[in-house]
DNA sequence: AATGAATGAGGGTTCATTCAT
DNA sequence: TATGAATGAACCCTCATTCAT
């Protein structure tokens, strides 16, 4: 073994890789466990075992069931809005084509992360996680509704914050409801109703 | 007690009043409590000492917390619908007018019924039970998109079950919005935002 | 039965009673129990089980061990207190009558209920609880001793603070060490030792 | 680290050095612990992470926590010992001024080390521990007064075995009340009143 | 029909201790 | 010798539900 190859080495060591991986076996089996089941359905206990350590190693990875559920969720949100920012680069920002862009990669991450999906936003629609997302997504849009109009491209009489709640909305159930059975409609007939009903592309009026 | 107000009392059937009497103490202190804390926040004691009765009485009146809970969502929608109904009688059917009388009435009831609302949608982790609503819900949306759409009123690349999830949780979540805080935005201003966002009334493509 | 029994009957009712009765045998499960074994050797439930209840029960009539125990401990204190006035009424106050009277009424209740005394001082010289009685006990003393060294009838020497730990330790530990075991010493043999030590009876100096 | 530092190293045999180091920093971390929280509001992990070493180590110097915790009162105890044998030595046995000399000794001591005090006598859930000490101090204590009441130097009612625990409890309480604030008193007016509290310096009577 | 004390399974969480590295 | 992740038994406490009165 070379020196090079010990500092690496030492810089995580034999039982950092094990923490490493205990981790992410517990995320794994949280993952699945609580998109069958729900936050409220799933014990600690039950997500170790599945993870296939002990009870108390849970907790050695996460303060409780809670932080390990947000911890879930906002990473899967990070890694989604990285996902629509790589794939609408370069597109003119508000255009049609930035928001197909960013519609479609939604829609791949839902094919792509079911269990991810139907774990915060379907069953789940509980936990007041679903919740937190959603206020986390919300002013966002909220803002972009607000610029539209002022630019008078938004019908005049959309309420910003009424239509933001309402796009939010329909986002998160429209994914958990297609990650749930995705044999319900095709991708591309997802991607052309959602952006129907983006208030953002609505007729000015 | 005089003999009179003793014979009174009998010809109504007094525990048959009492009964009932019991019945709504519990359903409206179930509704305060669940608004306030949730599905999970509150106990069948906690109701039943709201409630002014003893702990084992929840159990004459309710198999368990979730039947409670899911009688007061249904009774609720069903109250909705006839209110929706009376005021859209005489409308045409799918009429601009016909929807906005709905539409006008759910605001109504939303700013009525505000706990209520805020108990089934608002919380979350009310959790199957807002599920169960909207999916009592969507197939009616689902029927109606698929009239407009064969009756070339509604876009052609509108997928009407993909629609109707995404209508569905438009209202859920804009009225759950609206009446935890009802300054929020003025009722018309929801209105019109959510005739704007309504599928069925999208301009043909 | 009379109309006056069945009024006593309703004022405690039938459950009552049982209440009652099931608080009683939880606090003499937990007194043998805590004598034995220590706050921290003794669990809730073992505590359920001598009593011949089931675990929740316990948590229905204390909010935990520690309120148990501190109960328990400060009912003694106070019962005891009220022998000792009753034993000494009558006795000038500070005298060496109403010293011996008060201090023989400690070991005749130190006699009566050794089970108690040590589990609140012997083993459990624990628990934080034996501290908080002896700070129960501690000011009065010390106030006695200020008199007394103002009177000029205790040593000028003697600092009324270190003086009152010292004698509530002396006190605490003298009546846990003989209730442990009281053929050790005669009661006669302990009061006349206590007097002997106590420091509002030393000869002025 | 450099060839040559290394050799210095292992001419003092690094290994040992750094074993008893380890030992010594466990036992101060863990009497600055025990005396802030107590001994079971202190686990072993984090005295082993106040000491700097990794949780495991622990276990290679002490069984358990209780044989740590016994490890320092002892020590502590031996230490006392041997102070106050030193500050006494060329007085007559059993003197005013022999007995004064180990009094001020134990106070100056118990300035010295306050959190130990505080630890082994304060804390009253050191338990067990505190008894141990306390039995380890009174056969002396009790065999001397002993002496005192068969030379007709003691109170002729004093009793030698309640006395000695008595005594024992003054002592420990007392300076367990005074380090955890020494501001309360000075150290003078603690040994005077040690003085006129001690069973063996009682007028015989 | 109502009462409310009792039940007891089960959840979340802690931590002394072990052991592979 | 030291490491520190892992273990898992045991604890505290809650609460939906029952049942004798």
């Amino acid at each position: 073994m070379s020196v090079a190859e010990a500092d690496v080495r030492s810089l995580e060591s034999a039982p950092a890789r094990s923490r490493a991986d205990t981790r992410r076996r517990l995320l794994e089996a949280a993952v699945a466990l609580f998109a069958e089941k729900g936050l409220h359905g799933v014990t600690s206990a039950q997500i170790a075992r599945r993870a296939g350590v002990a009870t108390g190693t849970f907790y050695l990875h996460f303060a409780d069931k809670e932080a390990l559920f947000h911890e879930i969720a906002f990473a899967a949100l990070a890694e989604l809005r990285e996902r629509q920012d790589r794939a609408s680069v370069g597109q003119k920002l508000g255009s049609r084509e930035y928001v197909r862009a960013r519609t479609e990669e939604l829609i791949a991450f839902a094919a792509k992360k079911r269990e991810l999906i139907v774990m915060v936003f379907g069953r789940a629609e509980s936990a007041g996680l679903a919740d937190e997302v959603r206020e986390a997504v919300v002013p966002g849009i909220q803002r972009w509704l607000e610029r539209r109009k002022a630019e008078g491209r938004a019908p005049a009489d959309l309420h910003p914050a009424v239509a933001a709640q309402a796009h939010a909305a329909v986002l998160t159930r429209v994914i958990a409801w297609w990650a749930a059975d995705p044999s319900r409609a095709t991708a591309e007939q997802v991607v052309a109703t959602l952006l129907r009903m983006n208030p953002s592309l609505l007729p000015a009026g």
